[in-house]
DNA sequence: GTTAGCACTCTTCCGGGATGAGTGCTAATA
DNA sequence: TATTAGCACTCATCCCGGAAGAGTGCTAAC
């Protein structure tokens, strides 16, 4: 059988009316919501070839028709019309100087969830490759010696060291050169047994320090590659009654907490991302278990400097894709001219 | 009327009964869960008195009694058995090294909800009062000044400046001296703009970076002042009826995640706590309005050097009380203990 | 003071009838 | 041959009423 412009039309109007309502769409409701002027026995028959096509579905017999996730995914393929959602408020707010990542990110998921009214995560920007740039060892007291390990994008992690030893300033600044010299441009790959070998001979009776300080910036790479994610409006999943049942609202909300498996669902849209990097996972697409009754729209964004980062939006299958797409659009763009205009990447913070 | 031996024991009972089955408890069953060999009818005599005294309530005529948020705080003061409850896989979690707060609470939090079965928060210790200790400007390239801050309690912040003069090794030297000399060991509210004047004139032409500096400073102090608070197991309220439809859930989902009235819960633990660091809060007792339905338990730790944080549990009214207490009171010694063999202090990272 | 007994209340559960939305099929129509 | 009107049928939902059961309050007897 093939899908002809008229069973394209219905699909659609299918498709769109069970989007606004949420309820399974009839074939009398088509055959007045298109311009087809078609009598609803008409559509009836379409409608039973779109489901033999597995395009639709029927909740049971005598109920109308909900879209299946091949429907959906047509539907995301081939007939969305993206709309370009104005995000006013978000503008607003942002341009309120946020020099903080950290705060500019947490406003970016809670305006994208109240805006959309779905559950969003933002994840924090991350480097192409986390090169060692510089290290910086000072003494705050006697015992105590403070390590400054700055990676490349400027992102800056700092460690505390206990020495018994006393050490003299001098000895401190031999110390600063003989690692910056070794390890500086260096990504964690790189440094090898030999280097470390080499450093603890020529530091002698400090060769402690030399390995507490390594310890510290293979720590610092490595927490830097774990993604911090952020999330807002959770507590939006209980619009959709689908989604809203206590077991799957349960482990939704368990996902959204313990953060480990949303890490996943990202890391994934940086390997697939397209030329626009926004991706729709619908249903069982998913890579996360616990919205497989969910769709899934991601979008990576830039802010300059490899610092690459992602969104995500989680709500039922039925979203307005449409608009959630072009409201990812513009946060795409806001995100970078306000790193044109005024945001540096030096003013990250830890 | 007076609460008489007989009529304590009765309320306890139902408390008890209650807690375990969620149901409202009628005459005849606490008639023979008790030893007291009492008629269901002289039950039902002191049940009515003990109704009308404020302590137990009827859902609805006919049906038997649950306790008032009255009784619960009665059982809770005078009668409660603390369960000095093992937490064994707490105390194996633990002892795996961990030497970042920050994984070690996390930790802590999801823990104690798998103990429990109930949602918990845990706040990052504060220090009494924030008194800057050190600050270190350095070089990190010809634009870029990187500014160490190190606040008492060895709790970290950095910020990278930018600079369009450059800037010698002895000015930078220079300057550190000069901010180290003036407002080592000063809290916030003692850094005036006398200081700040004289510093300015100091530095000359670097007067613009001493500005930068303060501001700095002032907010790693207020970004330290903020509670970092972790939680875990949100989704335990759905094991509670009484908890679990849509509208609680929702509320009680969305304080979890926005965490900003958490924050005024804990630090109302601060403020009103006794010598045990436990309190607990029953139904409209506590400060935040989602949790109106739910009991809290709260409790201080101590990490020693003056760090302290607190601990929450939220769940339904009809909690475990003495097991939660115990638990708690477990959880705090064995914080205390994990500071005096391995915890550093210094060790916290940022 | 305690208890047995009984009438009464109220919730919960279940089955059945009415309602209505929507279908599939058939036969008539353009 | 495609479209449509008509009709019988299905199924979920709603509402009602009766039965069951848990538990109470009250009274009268012990």
């Amino acid at each position: 059988m093939e899908l002809d412009e008229r069973k394209k039309k219905i699909l659609q109007a299918v498709i769109r009316n069970y989007l606004e309502t949420g309820e399974p769409v009839g074939s009398r409701t088509i055959s007045k919501f298109t311009d087809l002027n078609l009598s609803s026995a008409t559509i009836r028959n379409e409608m039973a070839d779109l489901e033999e096509m597995g395009y639709i579905l029927q909740p049971h017999t005598s109920a109308g028709r909900i879209p299946s996730d091949k429907g959906y995914r047509l539907y995301v393929d081939t007939m969305m019309e993206e709309k370009a959602r104005e995000v006013v408020e978000m503008k607003e707010m942002l341009v309120e100087r946020q020099d903080k990542m950290e705060l500019l990110l947490k406003q970016v998921a809670k305006v994208l969830a109240q805006n959309t009214q779905y559950a969003t995560l933002v994840s924090a920007p991350q480097t192409e490759r986390n090169k060692l740039k510089f290290i910086q060892l000072s003494r705050v007291d006697v015992h105590q010696i403070l390590a400054v390990i700055v990676i490349e994008g400027n992102v800056i992690k700092n460690n505390i060291l206990q020495v018994n030893e006393e050490m003299s300033d001098e000895t401190l600044l031999k110390l600063n050169i003989l690692l910056n010299t070794t390890l500086g441009g260096l990504c964690i790959d790189e440094i090898n047994l030999g280097m470390i070998t080499v450093m603890k001979e020529q530091a002698g009776i400090h060769s402690d320090i030399v390995s507490e300080v390594i310890d510290a910036v293979a720590e610092a790479i490595r927490a830097e590659e774990a993604l911090e994610i952020y999330t807002s409006g959770t507590n939006n999943i209980f619009r959709y009654p689908e989604l809203a049942d206590q077991e799957k609202a349960s482990e939704l909300i368990n996902t959204f907490e313990e953060k480990q498996q949303l890490e996943e669902l990202l890391q994934e849209t940086f390997n697939n991302g397209d030329s626009t990097g926004i991706q729709v996972y619908i249903g069982e697409e998913t890579p996360v278990q616990s919205m497989r009754d969910c769709s899934v729209v991601t979008a990576t964004y830039e802010l300059g400097g490899g610092m690459k980062g992602s969104i995500g939006i989680v709500g039922p299958k039925r979203m307005d894709y449409d608009r959630v797409i072009g409201t990812l659009r513009t946060i795409q763009t806001q995100l970078d001219e306000l790193y044109k205009d005024e945001f540096h990447p030096g003013e990250k913070k830890t």
